[in-house]
DNA sequence: ATTAGCACTCTAACACGATGAGTGCTAACA
DNA sequence: TGTTAGCACTCATCGTGTTAGAGTGCTAAT
């Protein structure tokens, strides 16, 4: 059977209608409320093939139809035209230039859920590409140092070690001058044995000391468990009729509270491919990794603060989402972030 | 009416057994499960007499009685002889010897929720009464200068401040000095202007820079708003049939997701007051500040790291906690962190 | 190919009655 | 005077039966 150019209205209409009220939707309604001008009976048989091509479902006989998955894909695929978004506040918020940088993805999050009202979360940045900008060691104890340890993109990571040796103020000063010389603008992965070697020859006795930086600045870079996801707007998942299943939305919210299984998904997103659709990508129900979520839809995309700065943003709602709304704000807040990190 | 031995144990029975089960509790239940050896109908009359002195409910006319708030009140008060809490895995966490600060008090709260299965909230410590234990500014742009503060109890702020004139290594060298002989030891409250005036007479052409430097100090040590709160299990509260009303539910975990309104009851918390209970508190459904809480209860603990250097720990769950559980915990886990941060 | 009409199915909503837990009251008892 | 047995009463809960309405699938007519 084909999907000629009536059943793709009749499908659409269905969708639609079904974003709005969250309930099957029969026959009638189609006949009555599209420009087609069929009878209910005639809507009647093509839902029935619909259902019978996998783009439609009958939750019970006498009910209506709900989509598919296969339905929303293909609605999401081939007949969604993204809406222009309208989150000019977006800009607002950025303009406020919260200075760090995790203040500035929380308020992001905030704000795409109160926009959307659904859940989002966001990831914070991934730096392992990225360029050591300056390393400091200071002296805080006779037995302990503080290093400090600045990113491309002014992220900032601290790390207090323990030595077993003592340290004046004059061989901090020596040994920041030999970190500086050899790691600026080195990313982690350019840091290799030999280097470590040479800078070792050069601290003399201070050896030890070398490597425990450089061990500190591996971890504080690498630190994978410290990425950090922010969500917002969970409880708003919980007003949507179908997720009601008690016992299914505390396992939801839970995920989303948990965050380590949010990880799969924030870090496998796509990279931005720059076309129009800029690495936004769209899971349906059992798209997504993520069982507890069996139930919802997931709208992830790939910002990018500066170059290989870049992290991920979610949003999770039913699965009859206003994709239209959700895939406009996301591609408007990318836009924005271009202007202001990119531009600047 | 006095309140007699007899009517005290049928209370402490009747609230035990609400504990337990969730349920109304009878006079038929109480007469059998008591030492009392009384029939239902004298139960019934006590129990009617309790309820004409509110410590007990009716919610409707034939159910069992459920503890009020007075009765609740009464039970901490008078009833409730501590559990020995058998929280040993603390020390095991903690002896990880989490090196962030955030990240110990993301364990503490997580313990917490996962071994009361209640929802946890932990509030970051206050810094305000400590003092700095360096300073450290450093050339990051020829205009662009990182401000990193190390505070008593080894925390470490970073900011960092754009300027209008240019500087060089050996300027940044000779502030670093000044900064630190006058700065370190002090608190905030014993900077004052007397103080800055020297300094930046020390400074001389440098005069905007220190400025900068003392406002960053003072925003970054202050930062009233940068109060960070973790929350932990919160979903655990779904779980309680009496706060299932949809609405309330959702109400409830928003209040916990946006943490704002969560400030007032963490920082009005009461002084450590070192005796038997250490600041330990308890809110009894409305007796707590926040209204999406008024069916629940709440205990809230004051920890204190170092000198000066405290927080405080909130046990949300619903009016039938085990309180006895929930302030042994607590107690425990502040006797840990006594053990660990104090003695070291 | 489309449509009107009809029989059929299924859910949601409501009413009804049975059940049982629990109470309050009264009268008898120690 | 305190305690208890007994009884009538209340009320939430649960299962059942009924009804209304929405929606379908099929068939026959257009």
């Amino acid at each position: 059977m084909e999907l000629d150019e009536r059943k793709i209205k009749i499908l659409n209409s269905i969708i639609q209608t079904y974003l709005i009220t969250g309930e099957p939707v029969g026959s009638r309604t189609i006949s009555k409320y599209t420009d087609l001008n069929l009878s209910s009976a005639t809507i009647r048989n093509e839902m029935s093939d619909l259902e019978e091509m996998g783009y439609i479902i009958q939750p019970h006989t006498s009910a209506g139809r709900i989509p598919s998955d296969k339905g929303y894909r293909f609605y999401v695929d081939n007949l969604m035209k993204e809406k222009v978004a309208e989150v000019d506040e977006v800009k607002e918020v950025f303009l406020q230039k919260a200075d760090k940088i995790d203040r500035l993805l929380k308020q992001v999050a905030k704000l795409l859920a109160v926009n959307t009202n659904y859940a989002t979360m966001i990831s914070g940045p991934q730096y392992k590409r990225n360029k050591i900008k300056f390393v400091q060691l200071s002296r805080v104890e006779a037995d302990q140092l503080l290093v400090v340890i600045m990113i491309d993109g002014n992220i900032i990571k601290n790390r207090l070690i323990q030595v077993r040796q003592e340290v004046g103020e004059e061989e901090v000063a020596k040994l920041n001058i030999v970190l500086n010389t050899y790691l600026q603008g080195l990313s982690l992965m350019e840091i290799n044995m030999e280097l470590v070697q040479r800078m070792k020859v050069q601290a003399s006795e201070y050896q030890e000391i070398i490597r425990e930086v450089i061990d500190a600045i591996a971890v504080a870079v690498q630190e994978e468990d410290d990425l950090e996801i922010y969500t917002s707007g969970t409880t708003n998942l919980l007003s949507y009729p179908e997720l009601n299943d008690k016992e299914k939305a505390r396992a939801l919210i839970s995920t989303l509270e948990e965050k380590k299984e949010l990880t799969d998904l924030l870090l496998n997103a796509p990279d931005d491919d720059e076309g129009e659709k800029r690495g936004i990508q769209v899971y349906i129900g059992s798209e997504t990794p993520v069982t507890s979520m069996k139930d919802c839809s997931i709208v992830t995309a790939t910002y990018e603060l500066e170059e290989g700065v870049q992290g991920t943003i979610g949003i999770i709602g039913p699965k009859r989402m206003d994709y239209k709304k959700v895939v406009g704000n996301l591609q408007t807040l990318m836009n924005q972030l271009d202007e202001i990190y990119k531009k600047k």
